[in-house]
DNA sequence: TGCGATAGTTCGGGAATATGGAACTGTTGA
DNA sequence: TCAACAGTTCCATATTCCCGAACTATCGCA
């Protein structure tokens, strides 16, 4: 099992991030993650509430986020812990955050 | 040829707007017309620098834009005009696109 | 009118990417 | 040691993207 890439902050770009958030499950699981700062195990993330996301889709939607430098991944035991890096892209791109969640309906960015 | 379609500012989604913006090529285009407000002929849009885009997926770019309710598009005799449509937007989802150009480093949103 | 030139669209097929079930890995607790 | 569990990787299918070739629409001119 290969160890996660994460971008230090300097190298994260503006596709990647508009590209990660594209995709509305993607957008709610983020927010989810930004809302509380920190969510553990996937299992809760997984039901949309109409319908549940195969945990291997869940898993690439992680990469996806993770790559893209919007969430760090650490390994607790046996589930993951995800973190929002909210702050450091605030200070890259300002706003950026706080303007797609907000369009999307939410107000999860902080 | 069929005709144009153009979302209502209603149905703009911000997931169509992500998509469009988070390919490069497009967000300069777009950038570049809104910057102008109206440009007339695609032609000038088709050279980055380094490449010149080929007009059929510069036709494509186009139409992601347009259906994503970024620009409208009008044919004027031979040419096409593209408008931003940015007020619009920015009435409905308020900062994004200002937001999402400055992440990209220019300041072509207004 | 008809023709050539020009600007852009549509078609088609190969490349790249997304989806999700099945198999696998790593960790914990008994 | 082993079963259970959380998540990842693999792989086959499905979808989307890219761009050359063919097509369409409009203009200007003889």
């Amino acid at each position: 099992m290969r160890p996660f890439v994460h971008p230090t902050i300097d190298s994260v770009t503006p596709q990647a991030i508009l590209h990660a958030l594209a995709d509305p499950e993607r957008a709610r699981i983020y927010a989810e993650i930004a809302g509380l700062g920190c969510v553990q195990g996937c299992a809760t993330l997984a039901d949309t509430g109409e319908r549940v996301i195969p945990k291997s889709s869940l898993s690439q939607h992680f990469r996806i986020l993770r790559e893209a430098g919007l969430i760090r991944s650490e390994r607790h035991g046996v589930e993951m812990r995800n973190y929002a890096r909210c702050q450091e892209i605030d200070t890259r791109f300002p706003g950026l955050l706080k303007a797609i969640m907000a369009a999307y309906g939410g107000d999860a960015a902080r």
